[in-house]
DNA sequence: AATTCGTGGATGACAAGTATCCGCGTTAGT
DNA sequence: ACTAACGCGGATACTTGTCATCCACGAATT
């Protein structure tokens, strides 16, 4: 079980977005994070394409948030990076074999499937108390109140 | 982000084990399932690395639990075929780009890193809090109380 | 008209998951 | 002693998914 890593640049993007003034292009958020600018492009149409972020083509065209930061929650990055298929799934092994589960009793899932789903469901509900406006909250708290203004000083150069 | 249908499988064989009384071998196991034989061996074997399952080599051999199905979590199955890495594995980004974090900053893991921690952790705790002896229990209640008679009558075979 | 930018498709490199096979050592029955 | 049934580990191949790049296109600014 691995997460795409994606979802970390995914997140850092969102962050510094939500910190950003006009539309940032994928050049400029590549640059920053020293990452690979034509992949990124990918992920940022995911994030375009699950309402997280809206894009303005053409010259200084880029990207904005839809939303302020306190409105997206690292579960709607992941999400939109990831997928929202479960993590967990069955291939309904309790149908075959000698003694065969019947119809049924498949109707509805079995207790492996809901204990998985169920975990699954804390793991979403974890990711969704956190906000965007929180990680950069922390950001402030760890790298000093001003990283902000730096950002926004080398973004507009 | 998905799990290995090999954790399904371990499930249900460890449900199996708990109810049977008798070492039972692989053979067994994959024809109950109704699954490939040579490949469930391989998930056989890493619960038996894991210290859930021993094995009793020579004819009339197999695998037995090493301890009650109530001492048996789900998560310890799937970390046994899962492994115990994390999900989400940061590639420290953060420290590249024209304004990176200062190695003391990066001494401690940043907030992004320790959401995606926290959920990993709600994750497990949720796949603990079941035992293999609830889940055995839970057949009971879906499929009838004579369910595991019926297997242990065809595990005699 | 030239430049900057997002979009979507095609493509390939690489890693991981899935699955099979074989040779080996072990054990119980004959 | 011999054989059959079993677990173990390595080698191998197939399939899928992730990671990454490139290009042609249309849109907007200068
Ligand atoms: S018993 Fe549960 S986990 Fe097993 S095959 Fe059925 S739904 Fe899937
Ligand atoms: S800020 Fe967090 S998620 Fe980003 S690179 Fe650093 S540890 Fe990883």
């Amino acid at each position: 079980m691995k997460l795409s890593g994606g979802v970390e640049w995914a997140v850092h993007c969102c962050v510094v977005l939500s910190q950003a003034e006009g539309p940032v292009p994928t050049q400029r958020l590549a640059e920053f994070h020293g990452i690979s600018r034509t992949y990124l492009a990918k992920h940022l149409q995911q994030l375009s394409r699950a309402g997280l972020v809206t894009s303005t083509e053409g010259r200084v065209g880029g990207y904005l948030l839809t939303r302020p930061g306190d409105e997206i929650t690292v579960l709607d990055v992941v999400q939109a990076i990831e997928g929202r298929e479960p993590a967990f799934r069955c291939t309904e092994i309790r149908q075959n074999g000698p003694l065969p589960a019947s119809p049924q009793v498949c109707q509805r899932p079995c207790g492996v499937n809901r204990v998985m789903q169920l975990a699954e469901q804390a793991w979403r509900e974890s990711l969704r108390a956190v906000t965007i406006a929180d990680l950069a909250a922390g950001v402030l708290q760890d790298a000093g109140p001003q990283t902000f203004d730096r950002v926004r000083e080398w973004l507009a150069t």
